[in-house]
DNA sequence: CCTAAGCTCTGTAGGTGATACAGGCTCAAG
DNA sequence: CTTGAGCCTGTATCACCTACAGAGCTTAGG
């Protein structure tokens, strides 16, 4: 086959989210609320994404799997896009946000202590004294 | 003062918030999904709460503060309602709220490592180099 | 007695981050 | 031509609250 010049062709949207992984709704959501860009449209209507959507979705999806909250990623992208990409105000949004993570670990552990702590009392049989129970009626 | 028979005075719903820290709305809320029985009213029409809601709201509370879902909780106050108490479902409750704790801490440190890891590339200035956006750019 | 503050009531909207479904087009294959 | 898959839109739903608007009630002060 001829290939001249590299030109891949544009992804519906059922396309778009089988390349990220990204669920079909999810894309449409992500457009409403401004984290994606309104695509093209075919004269059909139908939603033409090209590879920039792709790398696009990519990008949310992998700040999400590292727990940043939409309006962080919102941050990101716009340093992305000035091509600011000032490292310093992406390390304040990653820092913040690592605080975050290690806070919320910090207080899950708390939980499973004292969760654990509680279950060390359960006797497990069908009597009904619960050490559960009882630490939650006090 | 006589106190011959010990009466406690009815609270408002302000009243009940402030006794067991529970928000105003909260309280209404946990209502209408069941969590918390409808309340006796006064003849105007004023909800009127006993000793009997602060301490179930305080059980609530408690079990919310170990991070059980509004499901969960609804379980283990059927087990006091009806009084089985179970000790048997109540751990299997409970055991399944700790796996999902400690799943979640799991995650959260596997999280944080990235994070972190991704952060120690960083240089912090005012350069366009960055490797957190890099990371998430591929 | 009247008024103003401060409670209460209800229903409903907002927020986060999606997910799902209904009802209607369009398109490609058979 | 029909059928099924895909697309479109708007709206409802989930968890878990929080907050506000607009109304009524209660209480203390003047």
């Amino acid at each position: 086959m001829k290939t001249g010049h590299t030109f891949v062709k544009p992804l519906q949207r059922a396309a778009l989210a089988r390349a990220t992984g990204c669920n079909l709704e999810t894309i449409r959501y992500y457009e409403t609320i401004g984290v994606m860009p309104d695509p093209p449209r075919d004269p059909n209507g139908y939603r033409s994404y090209s590879e920039y959507h792709v790398r696009r979705l990519q990008f949310v999806m992998r700040a999400r799997d590292l727990g940043f909250s939409l309006e962080e990623i919102r941050g990101l992208l716009t340093l992305v896009d000035n091509d600011t990409r000032s490292c310093a105000e992406v390390e304040e949004i990653a820092l913040a946000h690592l605080k975050d993570v290690q806070n919320k670990i910090a207080h899950l552990v708390r939980i499973e202590a004292a969760l654990s702590n509680t279950l060390a009392h359960c006797s497990g049989t069908d009597v009904p004294e619960c050490a559960v129970l009882d630490a939650l009626l006090d």
